[in-house]
DNA sequence: AGCACGCCGACT
DNA sequence: GTCGGCGTGCTC
């Protein structure tokens, strides 16, 4: 009997493989490979593996080695490809292969669940033969302008590993690039080739799949995001592996799909933040992307109207190709005018000026839709007491408690903890709370009372909790049934709303003096998206083009200059002096080293060990401190940065400095995270 | 990460 | 006298 030693890997933090064996039970059983996965006893449960390596011999004692349960042999193996990627990705973010390789397979594949997978599988060979591109462009495609024109060109005629920068303000036409682009791509040779497509949150932007879905009828799409039901994420899975999907639409987490005969990938709106994972393993789906690209020698399209400074400096030193599309693909389509409004001159009464309201006004008279932007959702920051100073501070973190006026609770965004607003305050009795500063749900209020006929409808995180409402509140915003819309970022993104002529922007100042050097950057982003939202209407008849009001304390700021300008590479050039002044990425490189415990100091403490491990020269450590927001649920946490000029220096310290940190005794829980945003 | 074993406080 | 707190140790 044919004997086999299966070394695999597992989800769980433990950087090794493991061993197990194979034996031939039924004569001319195929003998297991690499890439496969199998179910396995582990400690006292069983849990899915994957098969790195085959081996005649292991180095243990025969009795430590347990059999394998069972073979998912009627999976085709994942390809040496992709396990690049995940030992890539593993490898510089500091993680066991297991813990990166196998959250990246659909649950149905891990559980051991037989059933799904042989139905799944029947279904995707019963679907529709793959229908060629051509068969499928059938629909013509609007006519390219230059610009565009030599954006596809350049790309369907890249050879080999290819980053291009593509810069299209808001309504250039980057999508018409992108499918253009796809096409050229996937027509060019006679072997079936598969596009990756990427974008922040499909939940948002539906339009675009209606486009790619629209342009190629017919051919197989598939769609791969963390909203899909798990036996929808399994077949879109088995569609991108099997190599029967030729795009694959989907957000970050798309990033490691399978995807053999992977030919280009385009990466929309490549500066958005979501395409940083923010918890367990806090990869950029951005960078992953670039380095699968590089790995397999194709084209990759980074997109956006305000490019991230990393990929703008990418472009600056010549690592990328840079091309602008400086016109809006909608000839009669213009720029929406940005003003400013100094609300030092022209005093908000409950965080609206006069001259915001009156352009408001002018919308209504003239039926048309306005949109207030504010990143603030709830009712009021935060609860007070005139009489003796009280504030709704959340007992469990370092943060106060929201008032959410309509569902009458104060709420800690931090944590799960939830309160009736108090009838009166807890310290001193006085029954005149009141609310400092605004939210979305108090700018409504305020609007409903300033325009008792207008028909108002606030979008954020707040309203739209349901599953699918949403989708349902955009489409009566399209369907003219909204007035007024009131909204966080939400709203900023993706949606083109036809009639929308005026974009109010509430309180962006914050965001100026922020202790986040990217508040700036990010700030600039949204203020070209929000006004994107307006812009893309065309001069109207006999009326004006649409206008984007900023009510802001500091109107001589730069960054407001460049945003009226829509001067993004004004904008973006100044940052990256700044950059690199103050030796801030991407000019360095960054890690980040977090710690928390229930008392601050043990965290502290940790951090301090940390930082005298660190014995490297080309390492820069900085001093452990406590978070800003130093207690959440109760825990307390506290960071510590280190930074490297050189990124290959930073990669070879880690995997030493882990090495001993794993060593230390602490109470304290730990992690890393390499190139962190938000700190 | 799970999951078990193992040694000290408030309950049927 | 037991149920259960989480410390610590292991997983081929």
């Amino acid at each position: 009997m044919e004997q086999k030693i299966l070394q695999v890997v597992i989800d769980a933090p433990l950087d090794t493989v493991f061993d197990y064996r194979w034996l031939q039970t039924i004569a001319g059983m195929p003998v297991p490979q690499g890439g496969q996965i199998v179910i396995v006893p582990f400690g006292r449960r069983e849990v899915a593996a994957l098969i790195v390596a085959v081996v005649g011999h292991s180095a243990l004692d025969p009795a430590q080695i347990k059999d394998v349960i069972a073979v998912r042999s009627d999976l085709a193996p994942l390809t040496a490809d992709w396990f690049g990627l995940c030992r890539f990705a593993a490898a510089y973010y500091q993680r066991p292969l297991g813990e990166v390789a196998l959250p990246a397979l659909p649950k149905n594949l891990r559980a051991g669940n037989a059933v799904s997978l042989t139905r799944a599988l029947k279904k995707v060979a019963a679907s529709a033969p793959i229908a060629s591109v051509e068969s499928a462009a059938q629909i013509a495609p609007p006519g390219l302008n230059a610009e565009q024109e030599l954006a596809v060109g350049t790309i369907a005629a890249a050879q080999g590993f290819s980053p291009i920068l593509l810069h299209g303000i808001t309504g250039s036409g980057k999508t018409e690039v992108y499918l253009n682009a796809a096409q050229r791509i996937l027509s060019a040779s006679d072997e079936p080739g598969q596009v990756l497509m990427m974008i922040p949150e499909i939940n948002l932007t539906p339009q675009l799949e209606q486009s790619v879905r629209n342009r190629f009828p017919g051919l197989p799409v598939v769609t791969l995001h963390s909203g899909l039901a798990e036996g929808a994420r399994l077949a879109s899975w088995l569609d991108a592996h099997l190599g029967r999907a030729r795009i694959v639409l989907g957000t970050r987490l798309a990033v490691l799909a399978s995807m053999p005969q992977l030919r280009l990938i385009i990466v929309d709106e490549e500066h958005d933040p979501s395409y940083k994972q923010q918890e367990g393993l806090r990869y950029s789906a951005r960078d992953l992307a670039v380095w699968r690209a590089h790995q397999k020698g194709i084209p990759i399209v980074l997109g956006s109207a305000t490019p991230s400074a990393e990929s703008w400096q990418h472009a600056a030193s010549g690592r990328y190709v840079r091309l602008s599309l400086r016109q809006r693909a909608t000839p009669e389509a213009v720029l929406p005018k940005v003003r400013l409004i100094d609300m030092e001159r022209d005093k908000p009464a409950d965080g609206i000026t006069s001259t915001l309201i009156t352009a408001i006004r002018r919308r209504l008279e003239k039926r048309e839709q306005s949109l207030l932007f504010l990143n603030r959702r709830g009712y009021a920051p935060v609860l007070s007491c005139d009489a003796c100073g009280w504030v709704s501070n959340c007992s469990r973190c370092t943060a106060f408690m929201v008032l959410h006026r309509p569902e009458h609770r104060l709420r800690c965004h931090h944590c799960s903890l939830e309160l009736r607003i108090p009838k009166s305050c807890p310290t001193c009795g006085n029954v005149d709370l009141q609310p400092l500063g605004r939210g979305t749900q108090r700018i409504e209020e305020t609007l409903q009372t300033v325009f008792p006929e207008a028909r108002l409808l606030r979008i954020d995180a707040d309203s739209t909790r349901r599953k699918g409402s949403a989708q349902e509140a955009f489409d009566s915003v399209h369907r003219g049934e909204v007035d007024i819309l009131v909204g966080t970022q939400m709203v900023a993104k993706g949606h083109d709303f036809r009639n929308l002529t005026l974009v109010g922007v509430l309180n962006p100042d914050t965001a100026l003096f922020s202790h986040d050097y990217r508040a700036s950057e990010r700030l600039f982003a949204q203020l070209m998206q929000v006004a994107g939202r307006a812009g893309r209407t065309a001069t109207r008849e006999g009326g004006n083009a649409s206008e984007v009001l900023i009510q802001t304390r500091y109107p001589q700021h730069p960054l407001y200059a460049a945003v009226m300008a829509h001067d993004y590479q004004r904008f973006a050039d100044g940052l990256l002096e700044e950059r690199r002044q103050a030796g801030l990425p991407p000019f360095v490189y960054q890690a980040l080293l977090r710690a928390e415990a229930p008392a601050l100091q043990t965290a502290l403490d940790f951090l301090q060990i940390a930082v005298e491990l660190v014995d490297d020269e080309a390492i820069v450590v900085n001093d452990p401190i406590p978070m800003t927001m130093t207690r959440v649920a109760n825990v307390e946490r506290a960071q510590l940065l280190i930074e490297c000029p050189s990124r290959p220096a930073l990669q070879n310290f880690l995997g030493d400095w882990l090495a001993s940190l794993r060593a230390v005794k602490t109470r304290a829980r730990w992690s890393l995270e390499v190139d962190p945003v938000d700190i």
